[in-house]
DNA sequence: TAAAAAAGTGTAAAAAAGACACTGAGAAGC
DNA sequence: GCTTCTCAGTGTCTTTTTTACACTTTTTTA
Protein backbone atom coordinates (compact mmCIF):
# COMPACT_ATOMS: atom_id res chain seq x y z
CA UNK A 1 0.00 0.00 0.00
CA UNK A 2 1.22 3.48 -0.73
CA UNK A 3 1.85 6.11 1.79
CA UNK A 4 -0.11 9.25 0.52
CA UNK A 5 -0.25 10.72 4.17
CA UNK A 6 3.17 9.44 5.87
CA UNK A 7 4.05 12.77 7.42
CA UNK A 8 0.36 12.64 9.70
CA UNK A 9 0.32 11.54 13.21
CA UNK A 10 -1.74 8.24 13.47
CA UNK A 11 -3.93 7.25 16.25
CA UNK A 12 -5.45 4.32 18.29
CA UNK A 13 -9.12 4.16 17.39
CA UNK A 14 -11.61 2.21 19.49
CA UNK A 15 -15.39 1.62 19.85
CA UNK A 16 -17.83 1.86 22.85
CA UNK A 17 -20.81 -0.23 22.91
CA UNK A 18 -24.15 1.16 24.89
CA UNK A 19 -26.14 -1.62 24.64
CA UNK A 20 -29.22 -1.19 25.88
CA UNK A 21 -31.99 -3.62 26.96
CA UNK A 22 -34.92 -3.59 28.71
CA UNK A 23 -36.13 -5.43 31.42
CA UNK A 24 -38.32 -5.65 34.54
CA UNK A 25 -40.13 -2.95 32.88
CA UNK A 26 -36.55 -0.61 33.06
CA UNK A 27 -34.28 0.65 30.23
CA UNK A 28 -30.62 -1.12 31.10
CA UNK A 29 -27.30 -0.53 29.68
CA UNK A 30 -24.70 -3.20 29.90
CA UNK A 31 -21.62 -2.22 32.15
CA UNK A 32 -18.40 -3.85 33.65
CA UNK A 33 -15.43 -3.16 35.83
CA UNK A 34 -12.37 -2.48 33.51
CA UNK A 35 -9.91 -5.26 33.65
CA UNK A 36 -7.28 -3.81 32.10
CA UNK A 37 -4.97 -0.64 32.51
CA UNK A 38 -5.14 2.09 32.87
CA UNK A 39 -8.41 2.49 34.83
CA UNK A 40 -8.50 -1.06 36.02
CA UNK A 41 -11.35 -1.46 38.24
CA UNK A 42 -13.32 1.26 37.16
CA UNK A 43 -17.00 0.87 35.69
CA UNK A 44 -17.06 0.84 32.04
CA UNK A 45 -18.84 0.21 28.70
CA UNK A 46 -17.69 -2.62 26.52
CA UNK A 47 -15.19 -1.68 23.91
CA UNK A 48 -12.77 -2.80 21.78
CA UNK A 49 -9.72 -1.67 19.10
CA UNK A 50 -10.76 -1.07 15.91
CA UNK A 51 -8.89 -2.88 13.24
CA UNK A 52 -7.04 -2.32 10.10
CA UNK A 53 -9.22 -4.83 8.01
CA UNK A 54 -12.84 -3.51 9.28
CA UNK A 55 -15.12 -0.57 9.20
CA UNK A 56 -15.78 1.30 12.38
CA UNK A 57 -19.65 -0.58 11.98
CA UNK A 58 -17.89 -3.96 11.73
CA UNK A 59 -16.04 -3.08 14.39
CA UNK A 60 -18.81 -2.13 16.47
CA UNK A 61 -20.44 -5.70 15.27
CA UNK A 62 -17.83 -7.67 16.28
CA UNK A 63 -17.43 -6.36 19.78
CA UNK A 64 -21.13 -6.94 20.22
CA UNK A 65 -20.52 -10.58 19.00
CA UNK A 66 -17.98 -11.10 21.35
CA UNK A 67 -19.38 -9.79 24.45
CA UNK A 68 -23.22 -11.08 23.88
CA UNK A 69 -22.32 -13.93 21.00
CA UNK A 70 -25.19 -11.79 18.98
CA UNK A 71 -25.51 -11.25 15.60
CA UNK A 72 -27.21 -9.04 13.13
CA UNK A 73 -28.12 -6.82 16.03
CA UNK A 74 -29.72 -3.02 15.62
CA UNK A 75 -26.74 -0.78 16.23
CA UNK A 76 -26.28 2.85 15.60
CA UNK A 77 -22.85 5.24 15.91
CA UNK A 78 -23.11 7.66 18.64
CA UNK A 79 -20.43 9.56 17.53
CA UNK A 80 -16.50 10.48 18.20
CA UNK A 81 -15.19 11.01 21.14
CA UNK A 82 -11.43 12.42 21.12
CA UNK A 83 -10.50 14.49 23.67
CA UNK A 84 -6.81 14.21 23.88
CA UNK A 85 -6.83 13.78 27.70
CA UNK A 86 -9.36 11.08 27.59
CA UNK A 87 -7.62 7.70 27.35
CA UNK A 88 -4.89 8.40 30.49
CA UNK A 89 -2.76 6.14 28.76
CA UNK A 90 -2.26 7.36 25.67
CA UNK A 91 -4.24 9.08 22.81
CA UNK A 92 -7.48 6.58 21.97
CA UNK A 93 -10.14 8.23 20.02
CA UNK A 94 -13.31 6.09 20.42
CA UNK A 95 -16.52 5.86 18.21
CA UNK A 96 -19.35 5.22 20.49
CA UNK A 97 -22.13 2.69 19.27
CA UNK A 98 -25.19 2.07 20.94
CA UNK A 99 -26.91 -1.37 20.19
CA UNK A 100 -30.83 -2.93 20.90
CA UNK A 101 -31.08 -6.09 22.23
CA UNK A 102 -33.59 -8.56 23.71
CA UNK A 103 -32.23 -9.36 27.05
CA UNK A 104 -33.77 -12.84 27.15
CA UNK A 105 -31.14 -13.13 23.99
CA UNK A 106 -27.86 -12.54 25.94
CA UNK A 107 -27.23 -16.03 28.06
CA UNK A 108 -26.46 -15.16 31.91
CA UNK A 109 -23.25 -17.66 31.61
CA UNK A 110 -21.88 -15.12 28.96
CA UNK A 111 -23.14 -12.24 30.67
CA UNK A 112 -21.44 -13.80 33.59
CA UNK A 113 -18.18 -14.63 32.26
CA UNK A 114 -17.55 -10.81 30.80
CA UNK A 115 -18.03 -9.65 34.00
CA UNK A 116 -20.71 -7.02 33.07
CA UNK A 117 -24.05 -6.48 34.47
CA UNK A 118 -27.46 -4.92 33.48
CA UNK A 119 -27.76 -1.61 35.28
CA UNK A 120 -30.77 0.88 35.16
CA UNK A 121 -30.36 3.66 32.96
CA UNK A 122 -31.34 6.00 35.67
CA UNK A 123 -28.41 4.43 38.15
CA UNK A 124 -26.00 4.30 36.13
CA UNK A 125 -22.57 5.45 38.25
CA UNK A 126 -19.45 7.55 37.34
CA UNK A 127 -17.65 5.66 34.61
CA UNK A 128 -14.08 5.50 33.32
CA UNK A 129 -13.16 8.51 30.92
CA UNK A 130 -15.89 10.28 29.02
CA UNK A 131 -18.26 6.81 29.03
CA UNK A 132 -20.97 8.66 30.84
CA UNK A 133 -21.23 11.72 28.33
CA UNK A 134 -21.31 8.65 25.29
CA UNK A 135 -24.52 6.69 27.48
CA UNK A 136 -25.99 10.22 27.74
CA UNK A 137 -25.70 10.97 24.22
CA UNK A 138 -27.34 7.26 23.27
CA UNK A 139 -30.28 8.11 25.10
CA UNK A 140 -31.01 11.48 23.92
CA UNK A 141 -30.61 9.48 20.50
CA UNK A 142 -32.76 6.71 21.52
CA UNK A 143 -35.55 8.75 22.43
CA UNK A 144 -35.17 10.52 19.14
CA UNK A 145 -35.20 7.38 17.16
CA UNK A 146 -38.41 5.90 19.17
CA UNK A 147 -39.94 8.82 17.92
CA UNK A 148 -40.57 7.38 14.39
CA UNK A 149 -39.15 3.94 14.66
CA UNK A 150 -40.51 0.96 16.59
CA UNK A 151 -37.61 0.16 18.61
CA UNK A 152 -39.90 -2.48 20.53
CA UNK A 153 -38.89 -4.83 17.38
CA UNK A 154 -35.42 -5.40 19.09
CA UNK A 155 -36.13 -4.21 22.63
CA UNK A 156 -39.37 -7.02 23.25
CA UNK A 157 -39.60 -10.55 22.96
CA UNK A 158 -41.49 -11.57 19.85
CA UNK A 159 -44.64 -11.37 21.79
CA UNK A 160 -45.53 -8.84 23.66
CA UNK A 161 -48.65 -7.20 25.82
CA UNK A 162 -49.37 -3.20 25.50
CA UNK A 163 -48.97 -2.49 28.82
CA UNK A 164 -45.62 -4.07 28.26
CA UNK A 165 -45.10 -1.87 24.81
CA UNK A 166 -46.51 1.17 27.00
CA UNK A 167 -43.63 0.65 29.98
CA UNK A 168 -41.27 0.38 27.08
CA UNK A 169 -42.04 4.20 26.23
CA UNK A 170 -41.84 4.89 29.33
CA UNK A 171 -38.64 3.65 29.97
CA UNK A 172 -37.33 5.31 27.38
CA UNK A 173 -38.41 8.87 27.62
CA UNK A 174 -38.69 8.94 31.59
CA UNK A 175 -41.67 9.59 31.79
CA UNK A 176 -45.62 8.14 32.42
CA UNK A 177 -48.10 8.07 29.43
CA UNK A 178 -51.98 7.67 29.54
CA UNK A 179 -53.11 4.17 29.03
CA UNK A 180 -56.11 5.35 26.43
CA UNK A 181 -54.46 7.93 25.01
CA UNK A 182 -51.48 5.00 24.44
CA UNK A 183 -53.32 2.16 23.27
CA UNK A 184 -55.53 4.72 20.71
CA UNK A 185 -52.27 5.64 18.93
CA UNK A 186 -51.36 2.35 18.82
CA UNK A 187 -54.67 0.90 17.01
CA UNK A 188 -53.78 3.10 13.93
CA UNK A 189 -50.47 1.27 13.56
CA UNK A 190 -51.17 -1.55 11.65
CA UNK A 191 -48.11 -3.17 11.89
CA UNK A 192 -48.33 -3.82 15.48
CA UNK A 193 -50.99 -6.68 15.02
CA UNK A 194 -52.97 -8.67 17.74
CA UNK A 195 -52.59 -12.05 18.04
CA UNK A 196 -55.16 -14.96 19.73
CA UNK A 197 -52.71 -15.56 22.25
CA UNK A 198 -53.16 -14.37 25.65
CA UNK A 199 -50.13 -13.56 28.39
CA UNK A 200 -51.42 -15.19 31.97
CA UNK A 201 -47.78 -14.70 33.60
CA UNK A 202 -48.31 -10.31 34.34
CA UNK A 203 -51.78 -10.22 34.81
CA UNK A 204 -54.52 -12.26 36.68
CA UNK A 205 -57.02 -11.42 33.89
CA UNK A 206 -54.78 -12.03 31.32
CA UNK A 207 -53.49 -9.73 28.15
CA UNK A 208 -53.60 -10.23 24.63
CA UNK A 209 -49.91 -10.78 23.39
CA UNK A 210 -49.48 -8.56 19.95
CA UNK A 211 -46.66 -8.52 17.72
CA UNK A 212 -45.00 -6.56 15.52
CA UNK A 213 -44.86 -7.15 11.29
CA UNK A 214 -41.89 -5.59 9.92
CA UNK A 215 -43.25 -6.24 6.52
CA UNK A 216 -46.45 -3.79 7.29
CA UNK A 217 -43.72 -1.20 8.55
CA UNK A 218 -42.22 0.86 5.59
CA UNK A 219 -40.69 3.98 7.26
CA UNK A 220 -44.04 5.18 7.86
CA UNK A 221 -44.26 8.88 8.01
CA UNK A 222 -47.27 8.56 10.00
CA UNK A 223 -45.58 6.81 12.96
CA UNK A 224 -45.52 8.76 15.46
CA UNK A 225 -45.38 8.39 19.36
CA UNK B 1 4.05 8.62 27.45
CA UNK B 2 3.48 4.62 28.46
CA UNK B 3 2.26 2.79 25.57
CA UNK B 4 -0.32 0.67 27.00
CA UNK B 5 -1.97 -0.60 24.13
CA UNK B 6 0.73 -1.29 21.58
CA UNK B 7 -0.07 -4.53 19.72
CA UNK B 8 -3.22 -2.04 18.23
CA UNK B 9 -3.02 -0.81 15.10
CA UNK B 10 -3.66 2.85 14.65
CA UNK B 11 -5.10 4.74 12.08
CA UNK B 12 -5.11 8.19 9.74
CA UNK B 13 -7.66 10.58 11.60
CA UNK B 14 -9.25 13.33 9.31
CA UNK B 15 -12.13 15.62 10.01
CA UNK B 16 -14.27 17.33 7.18
CA UNK B 17 -15.87 20.06 7.17
CA UNK B 18 -19.50 20.81 5.78
CA UNK B 19 -19.55 24.86 5.40
CA UNK B 20 -22.88 25.68 5.51
CA UNK B 21 -23.73 29.32 4.54
CA UNK B 22 -26.78 31.41 3.38
CA UNK B 23 -27.09 33.61 0.24
CA UNK B 24 -29.47 34.19 -2.52
CA UNK B 25 -32.30 32.70 -0.59
CA UNK B 26 -30.47 29.14 -1.32
CA UNK B 27 -28.60 26.94 1.51
CA UNK B 28 -24.84 26.29 0.22
CA UNK B 29 -21.94 24.57 1.28
CA UNK B 30 -18.16 25.34 0.58
CA UNK B 31 -16.83 23.44 -1.64
CA UNK B 32 -13.60 22.48 -3.78
CA UNK B 33 -11.64 20.96 -6.66
CA UNK B 34 -9.16 18.32 -4.53
CA UNK B 35 -5.62 19.13 -4.44
CA UNK B 36 -3.54 16.09 -3.92
CA UNK B 37 -3.83 12.21 -4.74
CA UNK B 38 -5.45 10.32 -4.53
CA UNK B 39 -8.43 12.14 -5.90
CA UNK B 40 -7.25 15.45 -7.35
CA UNK B 41 -9.31 16.89 -9.12
CA UNK B 42 -12.50 15.51 -7.95
CA UNK B 43 -15.11 17.51 -5.90
CA UNK B 44 -14.27 17.59 -2.23
CA UNK B 45 -15.18 19.10 1.30
CA UNK B 46 -12.35 20.94 3.14
CA UNK B 47 -10.41 18.66 5.51
CA UNK B 48 -7.23 18.09 7.39
CA UNK B 49 -5.62 15.85 9.39
CA UNK B 50 -6.19 15.56 13.49
CA UNK B 51 -2.91 16.03 15.23
CA UNK B 52 -2.28 14.23 18.12
CA UNK B 53 -2.43 17.40 20.32
CA UNK B 54 -5.51 18.24 19.59
CA UNK B 55 -9.43 17.24 20.27
CA UNK B 56 -11.44 16.46 17.12
CA UNK B 57 -13.46 19.25 17.70
CA UNK B 58 -10.33 21.18 18.14
CA UNK B 59 -8.86 20.17 14.92
CA UNK B 60 -12.32 20.83 13.29
CA UNK B 61 -12.36 24.62 14.63
CA UNK B 62 -8.33 24.87 13.40
CA UNK B 63 -9.62 23.71 9.92
CA UNK B 64 -12.21 26.05 9.50
CA UNK B 65 -10.09 29.00 10.81
CA UNK B 66 -7.62 27.42 7.96
CA UNK B 67 -9.96 27.75 5.93
CA UNK B 68 -12.35 30.98 6.07
CA UNK B 69 -10.30 32.93 9.36
CA UNK B 70 -12.85 32.86 11.11
CA UNK B 71 -13.01 32.21 15.10
CA UNK B 72 -15.47 30.82 17.33
CA UNK B 73 -18.24 29.30 14.98
CA UNK B 74 -20.82 27.30 15.73
CA UNK B 75 -19.54 23.73 14.37
CA UNK B 76 -21.08 20.36 15.60
CA UNK B 77 -20.36 16.45 14.53
CA UNK B 78 -21.74 14.72 12.25
CA UNK B 79 -20.32 11.59 12.59
CA UNK B 80 -17.17 9.46 12.28
CA UNK B 81 -17.17 7.78 8.59
CA UNK B 82 -14.86 4.84 8.81
CA UNK B 83 -15.18 2.26 5.61
CA UNK B 84 -11.93 0.42 5.09
CA UNK B 85 -11.67 1.83 1.07
CA UNK B 86 -13.37 5.24 1.90
CA UNK B 87 -9.71 6.47 1.16
CA UNK B 88 -7.99 4.90 -2.22
CA UNK B 89 -5.11 6.13 -0.86
CA UNK B 90 -4.59 4.39 2.43
CA UNK B 91 -6.98 3.72 5.54
CA UNK B 92 -8.08 7.03 6.82
CA UNK B 93 -11.13 7.07 9.34
CA UNK B 94 -12.48 11.12 9.14
CA UNK B 95 -15.17 13.20 11.17
CA UNK B 96 -17.44 15.15 9.72
CA UNK B 97 -18.57 18.53 11.53
CA UNK B 98 -20.64 21.03 9.75
CA UNK B 99 -20.05 24.36 10.85
CA UNK B 100 -22.66 27.80 10.20
CA UNK B 101 -21.28 31.09 9.02
CA UNK B 102 -22.07 34.31 7.42
CA UNK B 103 -21.62 34.38 3.90
CA UNK B 104 -20.66 37.86 4.31
CA UNK B 105 -17.99 37.19 7.19
CA UNK B 106 -15.98 35.24 4.48
CA UNK B 107 -14.12 37.06 2.30
CA UNK B 108 -14.04 36.75 -1.27
CA UNK B 109 -9.91 36.76 -1.47
CA UNK B 110 -9.24 33.94 1.05
CA UNK B 111 -12.23 32.12 -0.78
CA UNK B 112 -10.39 32.48 -4.02
CA UNK B 113 -7.04 31.43 -2.53
CA UNK B 114 -8.27 28.46 -1.39
CA UNK B 115 -10.06 27.64 -4.49
CA UNK B 116 -13.32 26.74 -3.05
CA UNK B 117 -16.99 27.78 -3.97
CA UNK B 118 -20.46 28.41 -2.46
CA UNK B 119 -22.67 25.71 -4.35
CA UNK B 120 -26.41 25.55 -3.99
CA UNK B 121 -27.52 22.51 -1.18
CA UNK B 122 -29.37 20.89 -3.94
CA UNK B 123 -26.78 20.66 -6.62
CA UNK B 124 -24.31 19.13 -5.11
CA UNK B 125 -22.14 17.17 -7.50
CA UNK B 126 -20.35 14.01 -7.31
CA UNK B 127 -17.37 14.37 -4.94
CA UNK B 128 -14.63 12.47 -3.71
CA UNK B 129 -15.10 9.14 -1.46
CA UNK B 130 -18.00 9.48 0.94
CA UNK B 131 -18.47 13.01 0.77
CA UNK B 132 -21.83 12.94 -0.51
CA UNK B 133 -23.08 10.93 2.67
CA UNK B 134 -21.38 13.25 4.46
CA UNK B 135 -22.71 16.26 3.27
CA UNK B 136 -26.52 14.14 3.39
CA UNK B 137 -26.40 13.62 6.83
CA UNK B 138 -25.33 16.75 8.23
CA UNK B 139 -28.52 18.29 6.35
CA UNK B 140 -30.45 15.87 8.41
CA UNK B 141 -28.42 17.42 11.35
CA UNK B 142 -29.40 20.98 10.67
CA UNK B 143 -32.79 20.29 9.46
CA UNK B 144 -33.45 18.49 13.06
CA UNK B 145 -31.62 21.28 14.84
CA UNK B 146 -32.98 24.28 13.05
CA UNK B 147 -36.70 22.90 14.67
CA UNK B 148 -35.63 23.87 17.90
CA UNK B 149 -32.87 26.37 18.22
CA UNK B 150 -32.45 29.31 16.16
CA UNK B 151 -30.11 28.41 13.55
CA UNK B 152 -30.82 31.43 12.13
CA UNK B 153 -28.19 33.68 14.83
CA UNK B 154 -25.60 32.02 12.94
CA UNK B 155 -26.18 32.12 9.51
CA UNK B 156 -28.39 35.77 8.91
CA UNK B 157 -26.43 38.94 9.31
CA UNK B 158 -27.00 41.02 12.46
CA UNK B 159 -30.33 42.70 11.27
CA UNK B 160 -32.49 40.84 9.07
CA UNK B 161 -36.07 41.06 7.65
CA UNK B 162 -38.34 38.56 7.96
CA UNK B 163 -38.73 36.94 4.42
CA UNK B 164 -35.22 36.47 4.76
CA UNK B 165 -35.63 34.39 7.60
CA UNK B 166 -38.46 33.25 6.14
CA UNK B 167 -36.51 31.99 2.95
CA UNK B 168 -33.80 30.86 5.24
CA UNK B 169 -36.16 28.08 7.29
CA UNK B 170 -37.42 27.66 3.76
CA UNK B 171 -34.01 26.63 2.58
CA UNK B 172 -32.86 24.35 5.00
CA UNK B 173 -36.20 21.83 5.00
CA UNK B 174 -36.39 22.40 1.21
CA UNK B 175 -40.26 23.47 1.09
CA UNK B 176 -42.33 26.35 1.12
CA UNK B 177 -43.82 28.09 3.99
CA UNK B 178 -46.88 30.32 4.14
CA UNK B 179 -46.12 33.47 5.51
CA UNK B 180 -48.79 34.29 7.67
CA UNK B 181 -48.59 31.35 9.77
CA UNK B 182 -44.82 31.78 9.45
CA UNK B 183 -44.77 34.86 10.54
CA UNK B 184 -47.86 33.84 13.66
CA UNK B 185 -44.93 32.04 15.11
CA UNK B 186 -41.97 34.38 14.91
CA UNK B 187 -44.44 36.89 17.36
CA UNK B 188 -44.43 34.37 19.71
CA UNK B 189 -40.76 34.23 20.02
CA UNK B 190 -39.22 36.74 22.36
CA UNK B 191 -36.20 36.17 21.37
CA UNK B 192 -36.76 37.57 17.87
CA UNK B 193 -36.73 41.78 18.17
CA UNK B 194 -38.25 43.85 15.76
CA UNK B 195 -35.86 46.90 15.48
CA UNK B 196 -37.01 50.55 14.26
CA UNK B 197 -34.63 49.94 11.64
CA UNK B 198 -36.36 49.50 7.76
CA UNK B 199 -34.25 47.79 5.09
CA UNK B 200 -34.78 49.29 2.12
CA UNK B 201 -32.54 47.29 0.03
CA UNK B 202 -34.56 44.24 -1.32
CA UNK B 203 -38.25 45.72 -1.16
CA UNK B 204 -39.61 49.06 -3.13
CA UNK B 205 -41.77 49.24 0.21
CA UNK B 206 -39.27 48.91 2.85
CA UNK B 207 -39.55 46.15 5.28
CA UNK B 208 -38.88 46.17 9.35
CA UNK B 209 -35.47 44.67 10.05
CA UNK B 210 -35.39 42.01 12.72
CA UNK B 211 -32.46 41.00 15.36
CA UNK B 212 -31.98 38.15 17.54
CA UNK B 213 -31.50 38.43 21.48
CA UNK B 214 -29.51 36.09 22.23
CA UNK B 215 -30.23 36.41 25.96
CA UNK B 216 -33.86 36.25 25.75
CA UNK B 217 -33.35 33.01 24.18
CA UNK B 218 -33.10 29.83 26.83
CA UNK B 219 -33.02 26.95 25.05
CA UNK B 220 -36.90 27.83 25.38
CA UNK B 221 -39.26 24.56 25.28
CA UNK B 222 -41.68 26.58 23.18
CA UNK B 223 -39.25 27.15 20.22
CA UNK B 224 -40.96 25.62 17.52
CA UNK B 225 -40.89 25.67 14.13
C1' DT C 1 -67.44 -14.19 48.79
C1' DA C 2 -64.97 -10.10 49.20
C1' DA C 3 -60.97 -7.71 47.96
C1' DA C 4 -57.15 -6.96 45.00
C1' DA C 5 -54.79 -6.44 40.53
C1' DA C 6 -54.39 -5.58 36.02
C1' DA C 7 -56.84 -5.23 31.22
C1' DG C 8 -59.65 -2.92 28.48
C1' DT C 9 -62.53 0.86 26.65
C1' DG C 10 -64.67 6.33 24.59
C1' DT C 11 -65.70 11.09 24.74
C1' DA C 12 -65.15 15.85 25.17
C1' DA C 13 -62.25 19.93 25.60
C1' DA C 14 -58.13 22.35 24.42
C1' DA C 15 -54.33 23.30 21.65
C1' DA C 16 -51.85 23.32 17.46
C1' DA C 17 -51.53 23.41 12.62
C1' DG C 18 -53.06 24.61 8.21
C1' DA C 19 -55.61 27.03 4.61
C1' DC C 20 -56.58 31.15 2.66
C1' DA C 21 -56.82 36.80 0.17
C1' DC C 22 -56.67 41.34 0.45
C1' DT C 23 -54.55 46.16 1.58
C1' DG C 24 -50.71 49.54 1.68
C1' DA C 25 -46.43 51.73 0.34
C1' DG C 26 -43.20 52.93 -2.72
C1' DA C 27 -40.67 52.50 -7.25
C1' DA C 28 -40.61 52.06 -12.13
C1' DG C 29 -42.61 52.55 -16.50
C1' DC C 30 -45.64 54.74 -19.55
C1' DG D 1 -49.15 62.13 -13.13
C1' DC D 2 -51.29 57.95 -13.72
C1' DT D 3 -50.90 53.10 -13.92
C1' DT D 4 -48.66 49.04 -12.84
C1' DC D 5 -45.63 46.20 -10.40
C1' DT D 6 -43.43 44.35 -6.33
C1' DC D 7 -43.12 43.10 -1.92
C1' DA D 8 -44.64 43.82 3.25
C1' DG D 9 -47.93 43.15 6.31
C1' DT D 10 -52.11 41.42 8.57
C1' DG D 11 -56.77 37.58 11.03
C1' DT D 12 -60.06 34.28 10.87
C1' DC D 13 -61.90 29.91 10.37
C1' DT D 14 -61.36 24.88 9.82
C1' DT D 15 -59.12 20.72 10.63
C1' DT D 16 -56.18 17.91 13.09
C1' DT D 17 -53.81 16.57 17.03
C1' DT D 18 -53.24 16.25 21.78
C1' DT D 19 -54.68 15.86 26.31
C1' DA D 20 -57.58 14.87 30.28
C1' DC D 21 -60.28 11.76 32.52
C1' DA D 22 -63.19 6.94 35.25
C1' DC D 23 -65.48 2.94 35.22
C1' DT D 24 -66.20 -2.18 34.06
C1' DT D 25 -64.40 -6.84 33.40
C1' DT D 26 -61.87 -10.91 34.56
C1' DT D 27 -59.41 -13.77 37.48
C1' DT D 28 -56.70 -14.82 41.62
C1' DT D 29 -55.96 -14.74 46.48
C1' DA D 30 -57.25 -13.95 51.25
Amino acid sequence: MTTYYKEFQKVLLSVDCIIFGFDQNKLKILIGKRNMDPGRGEWSLYGGFVRNDESLDAAAQRTLLELTGLRNIYMSQVGAFGNIDRDPGERVVSIAYYALINVKDYSERLRKQHGVEWVNIEDIPQMYSDHNAMVAKARKLIQQKIKTNPVGFELLPELFTLTQLQRLYEAVNGEPLDKRNFRKRIKDMDFIEKTELIDKKTSKRGASLYRFNKKTFTEDKNFKL
